[in-house]
DNA sequence: GAAGGGTTGAGAAACGTTTCGGAGAACCAG
DNA sequence: CTGGTTCTCCGAAACGTTTCTCAACCCTTC
C-alpha cells in the first residue's frame, strides 16, 4: 500500500541504495540531480520512511520506554505519575525521541516486562518509582540495557534519579517542631516503595534527633492515596491522645486526611496541622491551602531523560543524581492549641 | 547480545522454522518432545522474541498511536487528558496493546505527525481533542488507517467518540436559569477544538430560546486554560454592568475564574454563580465545590480503544458515538442577588 | 507391494531498510 | 599511454522473524 524505498528505485531506474543515500545525506555521496529527482519523487510517492524496518538494521528505534509502577488499576489518575510524566514527554520531545508507554500494569502481566528490554522497540527504559519487588531494574542492570529510574532504589548499572527525602522530611518537620508541635504523627505511604520507606526512617531519625519518643500508634499507613490518608487520619482521630499534627509522606493521603478532618469538624489547622509532600497541583487550591514539600518531579524526570538518551548515545553514564526539596508554607499549618490534652 | 531463534535452532541442531511453531504453538504443529526442548533451551538463553522483527513480516506492532493536541509546552499537566489517557491505558492493557505517545507536539513538528500512520510503529491511533487545523486526521482518513478521534469532529473513515455537548451546556446553563440568572456570562475555550466551538454555540443557542439577548462583552476567551480563565474573568468584573453567573467551557477555566474572583473579593457564589464542564479531580476540593457537567472521558476514551482494536482486527467499524453528560451540582452556584444592579 | 494420504521438518522467501564490497567510468599525474 | 585515485552507482547481505513450498518419510489400504 504505502510507498517505500523500491517504489522510488524503481520509477527512476536506479538502485534502492542510491536512494536511501539521497534520502538521508547517507554515507556515501550522491550527485546533486539525482538527489533532487529522489526528493521529487519521494513526495509525489508521499513517501515515509518504515521505522521498524530500519530499526530492523540499524537497531535503534529512538523511542524511550516508560514503566508506571505495578499497580491494579488507575494509575494514571496519580498526580505525581503526571508531574513525571509531563517532564519525561517535554524532554523527550525535545530530544526527538518518542514514548512507548507500558500498559501491562498488573502483576500477573509484570513478567512480560522484561521483554521490553531486549525486544527491540525502545532504546532504553526509564522506570517510575519502581517497587522493591521489581526484578526487571535489576534484570536491566543485569542486561546493560539502558536504564534510569526515577525515586527507585540505587543499582550499579542502572542511572538512578530521586530526591533527598531525609533533607525534604527534615524541614517539614523542622517546621513543625518550630511551631511548637511534639505530638507528631506520620501517615507513611507503600512502604515497598523507596521513598516511602525513606520518608518513615527520616521521620523516626528527626523523632530520635529532638528527643521526642516514638509512638507506634502515630504511624499510619495510607498506601499514597487519598482513601488510604482518610482512613489512617480516622484512626489517628479516634485515638484517646491524639496528635496536634500530621506529616503525609504525599500529597494525596494529606488530602485524604483534610477530608477526614473536615468531615469531623476537626479543624484544620487550628486543631490539628497537616503537611504533605510532593507539591501537586491539587494542594494548592484545596481549603486550607496545604503545607508541603515541594519535590522538582518534573525537572528531575527530565534529567533521567537526558541521562538516559545520553547513555543510549554511548556516552559515559551518569553518576546518581540528587535534587533538592523545599518547604512551602500555607495555611495548612499552624501553632498547637496551648493544653489542650 | 540477546538471544534469537537461530541460536536455539543451532543449539538443537533444528530448523528456525521448526523453532519457530514450537514457541507459537504457531500454524504447524511439533512433536511435544522437540516442543519441550525447546522450550527448555529458550528458557536457558533467555530467549526473548524480537518484536520489531516480528512486526516487519507480520505487520503488526500491537501497539496503538496516542497524538495529544497540539500545544506548545506541557500538554501533559491538562486535567483533561489524565483523564482520557487513563482510559486509553487501562483499556490498551486490557486489550493486550502497549501506547506509543508523540512526544512532538509543537507545530513545527507537526508535518511528521503524518508518518506515524504508516511507519509500521502502531496499528491504528487515536487522536485527542484535535484542533480543526489538524491535518493529520483527514490523512488518516484518506489513507484508510485505522483512526479514531476522542472529541474531534465526526468525519468519514475516522471513529468518532465525543459527548452531547447540546444537551451538557443546556443542563448547565438550565441549572442557572432555574436558579433565577437572566445575566448569565461564558467563558468559551480554544476555539480551533470542536467541543469549545459547540459549547460557545450551545450557550448561544440557549440564549435565544430563552428570549435572552446575547451581549458579546459577556463572552470571554479562556483558551481552556486556569490563566485564561483568570484574564477572562478579570475583564467579566470590570464590565459597567457584570453578569450574575458565568458558564466555564471546562473546569480548569472556571477554577481561574474561581480564583480571580477570590482574588478581588467577589464572594462566589454569593455575588456570582460559577459552573464549569468536565468534571475534572481538582473541581471538588477547591472552595467552595464548583458544579460542573460531568463528562465520562475515561469512559469515551476507553470505548475508542475498543473499537479501534476491532477495526485494526478487521471487524466492522464502529458508529460514531455520543455519551451523556450529568449536571454536578456543588456549592458554586446560587440564586442570584435581588435588584442589585 | 504399490498407491495414496498424512505428518514431519528443512529450506527459503519475504518484510523495508541500511550499508558494504566492488565494478566501471572519469580524471589526473607521470 | 599507463597506473593510480576518485567518483558513481549497482548488487547483495544483513537484521530476526513468520510462513510458504517441497521433499522425505511413515502409515493405511487395496
Amino acid at each position: 500500500m504505502a510507498a517505500t524505498i523500491k517504489d522510488i528505485a524503481k520509477q527512476l531506474n536506479i538502485s534502492v541504495s542510491t536512494v536511501s543515500y539521497a534520502l538521508n545525506g547517507g554515507p556515501r555521496s550522491v550527485p546533486d540531480d539525482i538527489r533532487e529527482s529522489v526528493l521529487r519523487v519521494a513526495k509525489e510517492l508521499n513517501y515515509r520512511p518504515n521505522r521498524v524496518a530500519r530499526s530492523m538494521v540499524t537497531g535503534k528505534s529512538d523511542t524511550i520506554g516508560v514503566v508506571p509502577p505495578e499497580v491494579t488499576d488507575n494509575v494514571f489518575l496519580s498526580p505525581y505519575l503526571h508531574l513525571a510524566l509531563n517532564g519525561i514527554i517535554n524532554e523527550a520531545g525535545r530530544q526527538h525521541q518518542d514514548v512507548l508507554l507500558f500498559t501491562r500494569c498488573s502483576e500477573v502481566d509484570r513478567d512480560e516486562l522484561a521483554s521490553i528490554l531486549v525486544d527491540g522497540r525502545v532504546d532504553g527504559v526509564i522506570f517510575i518509582a519502581p517497587h522493591f519487588s521489581e526484578k526487571s531494574v535489576e534484570l536491566a542492570a543485569s542486561l546493560h540495557s539502558p536504564c534510569a529510574t526515577v525515586s527507585g532504589v540505587p543499582l550499579d548499572g542502572v542511572l538512578s534519579f530521586s530526591v533527598d527525602n531525609e533533607s525534604g522530611v527534615a524541614s517539614a518537620m523542622g517546621h513543625l517542631y518550630e511551631l511548637g508541635h511534639r505530638k507528631i504523627a506520620h501517615i507513611a505511604g507503600r512502604l515497598d516503595m523507596q521513598d516511602a520507606l525513606v520518608r518513615l526512617q527520616a521521620y523516626q531519625a528527626f523523632l530520635r534527633n529532638h528527643h521526642i519518643s516514638y509512638r507506634e500508634e502515630w504511624v499510619g499507613m495510607g498506601q499514597f492515596t487519598i482513601d488510604g490518608g482518610r482512613r489512617a487520619m480516622a484512626q489517628l482521630l479516634t485515638l484517646p491522645e491524639p496528635p496536634t499534627a500530621v506529616f503525609c509522606a504525599n500529597d494525596e493521603m494529606a488530602l485524604g486526611a483534610l477530608f477526614e478532618a473536615h468531615s469531623r469538624q476537626v479543624r484544620v489547622p487550628e486543631d490539628i496541622s497537616i503537611v504533605g509532600f510532593d507539591m501537586t497541583p491539587g494542594s494548592e487550591n484545596v481549603y486550607p491551602g496545604l503545607t508541603t514539600v515541594r519535590q522538582p518531579i518534573g525537572e528531575l524526570s527530565a534529567a533521567a531523560v537526558r541521562a538516559l538518551k545520553a547513555l543510549i548515545d554511548g556516552k559515559e553514564p551518569h553518576e546518581p543524581t540528587v535534587f533538592q526539596t523545599e518547604l512551602i508554607i500555607r495555611q495548612s499549618t499552624t501553632c498547637p492549641k496551648e493544653h489542650k490534652s
